[in-house]
Parts: C-alpha cells; structure tokens; sequence
DNA sequence: ATTATCTATAGATCTATAGATAATGC
DNA sequence: ATTATCTATAGATCTATAGATAATGC
C-alpha cells in the first residue's frame, strides 16, 4: 500500500487541487474529508498523514488557486500587453466562468467562505487581492494628464469590485436572460473607458 | 407547552428573522436547525411544526432578508429622492456593514451559498435583483441626451456589481486599510458620475 | 378535541485517530 | 526500520421524526 516519497508528495499536490477546485464548489461545509480524498483516488484516513486538518488543506487550497487565478492573468499580460485588459475583463464576465465556479475567481467563489471562518485562510487572501489591483493598475489606460496613480489604483480596486460582484449576482440568479445580461452590462460599463 | 395560534405565527416569524440574520452571518451549512431554534428562544423538535424542512427555512429567510433590504433602499428614495443614491451607495460601503453581515446585503452575504444550493431560493434572488436594478435605474441622473434608458439600466447593474463585489472583498481581505481602501475606492469611484 | 411545543432518539454524516499493512529506502 | 496508505471506529453533530405534554379554542 505504501508509496514512493515522490509518488506521496504527488498525491498530497493532487489532493490540494482537488480541494482547490471543490471547495470552489461546493464551499469549505459542503465537501468532507472522505468524498474530497475519494476525488483524489485515496482513501478517508490517509488524509491526516498529509495535513494537521481540513481547515489547514483550506489554507493551502486558497493558497493554490490564488496563485493560478494570478498566473492566469500574468500570462495574459506576458502574450500581449496592450490587449491584456480587456482580455481579462472579457475572459472573466463569460458563462463558461459563471458555469465554472471550481476553475474559477477564487474571490467570487469563495471569499465569503473564507471571511466567516477561522483567520486562517485570509492572509492569502490579502497577499492575492494586492497583487491583483496591482496587475490591474499597472494595466489601466493612462489617458488624462490628471489621471493620478492613486486615482488609478482607486479604478483598478473599483474595476475588480465590479467583475466580482457580477459573478456573484450572475450566479445567484435564476434566469439565465437577467444572468447573461449583468456579465456584458459589467463587461461593456469596463470597457468602455 | 402550547401558545395561542398568534404566538406560534409571532414564534415563526422569529424564527425566520433569527436564520435570516444567521444564515448571513453563518452560512446555511454554518448554522444547524437546533442552534437556530435556540437563537429563536425555542426547543429544536418544534421547528418541524413550521416548516417542511431546514431548505423551507432558508427560502423564506431568503426571501423576508430581500423584502426587508429593498423596503432599506425604498425609505431612502421616500424620505430624499435627490439625495437617495449617494445616500445608498454611502451607507453600503461602510465598515459598519462589512462586520454586520448579519442584518446586511444579502446577495453579498448569501449569494453564493444560494447558488450553490438546490434552486429554491434562486426565483426570490432573481425578483430582488431585478427590483433593485429598476430602483437603482431610476436613482440614476440623466445626464448626456445619449444616455439612453439602455444605457442607465447597464450603470445600474454595474454600480450594484461593484458594490457587492466590494463587499466581498473587503470581507475577504485580513488587513483592516486594504479593507477601508476596498470600501473608500468604489465608493469615490461610483460617486463621481 | 385540537395543536403548538417539548423530550428523546433514530439514522446519517463528519472530523479525527488508532492500529494494521506493505512497500520504500537506508 | 521507516512511513505512506488503508481499514475500522470513536465521538460529535446534524436533519428529521415519534410520541408525550399541556394549553388553546370550539
């Protein structure tokens, strides 16, 4: 039954990502231990030997789909600069994202999971959230001469608000009309300037 | 141990404000029905006379936190139409708010563990939201002769979508001025129009 | 007589642990 | 010998129900 160091270190990566993507689902409350090991090919009990808790495999899945929601949007930048902006506005406010919560903005998925519990997971948060009103600011049309850096910032936060708020809504709702009409209203108010 | 029929109406009335408040706090799996019924002052095995089951609860809790959260922004249209707008957007993005998800917005609060759930609850999200777009389309000033109602209903949903967005976020986040920047930014930004 | 509430509990599920097992790695 | 994983289970908690209780309302 044992396994090599390498292979175990590969199962505890796996279990990580499978964590990663159902907590994005279904929330911290809405997957166990044993289904969330069981996705990831393993039995219930082997689980405490990679992790202290659930809480803590939270930590680390917050932590891994933060940084390839950021990775995502770097490598947009790297491909094209110019277009990077829209390319992600547009990207984001999709239904193929709407439908897709598990692969998705960890914020709009599962950042009010994160701020009722434990502190844990939300230092993550903190670190990520910066990065990507930065990532952002650094993206935002420079256009009038009394376009300060602050009010840049203050758009990039108010332009991220906006694509997470609509995700939010636009899941939450039961027609898909209404729910396909708040990701363009979003998209064309962001892209307009 | 009985009441009289208009006690046990006032007792199910409290107990839909008590999940209505916890399950925004908590989350519906955060909160079990016996620490419901005891918020509510009463015995665990007397919820099942109210209602159907803990989902029943969470429709209704749903449906009476969206009546009482429009009836917030219809006051404020009542009592000073001009000033209703910044005076909603004002008393949204506040700390205050933030840390009292309790008895705040619930598609902020509850959005997402609504759209994760079974879809009881999803027709009393969509009829809010469409109400508070109409009312927040409204609020809107018509400015330019090419702002067309399109045009007004598409800042409408844009201004709700950051608005909640930057609720989320700001609850997301560990660091209290990341937080009070999250509130202050969109605030300024959706002011300024 | 009806019924709103209470006590008690069934049955399921969840986190975490204990001890067994068997393959790795010194 | 060490250790990654498995089987089995303890202990807690959760939804829902059954039956008892006692006050209401005809």
């Amino acid at each position: 039954m044992k396994v090599s160091r390498e292979q175990a270190a590969l199962n505890r990566e796996r279990i990580v990502e499978v964590a990663a993507r159902l907590f994005r689902e279904k929330g911290y409350d809405g997957i166990g231990v044993a289904d969330l090991m069981k996705n990831a090919g393993l039995t219930h009990g082997g689980f405490y030997g990679h992790f202290a808790s659930k809480e803590d495999l939270m930590i680390e899945a917050c932590q891994h789909a933060l940084e390839k929601s950021l990775e995502g949007w770097q490598a947009k930048v790297a491909s094209d600069p110019q277009r990077a902006l829209p390319a992600i506005i547009d990207n984001y406010l999709t239904p193929k994202h709407r439908d897709q919560p598990g692969g998705g903005c960890p914020a709009a998925a599962m950042g009010v999971d994160v701020a009722r519990m434990s502190p844990g997971a939300r230092p993550a948060f903190t670190k990520a959230t910066q990065q990507q009103f930065a990532l952002l600011q650094g993206l935002l049309p420079d256009g009038a001469p009394d376009c300060t850096q602050e009010r840049r910032r203050q758009q990039a936060i108010a332009t991220f608000a906006a694509m997470v708020g609509a995700m939010v809504l636009a899941r939450s709702v039961d027609d898909e009309a209404l729910s396909a009409e708040i990701l363009d209203a979003v998209k064309a108010q962001l892209l307009q300037d």
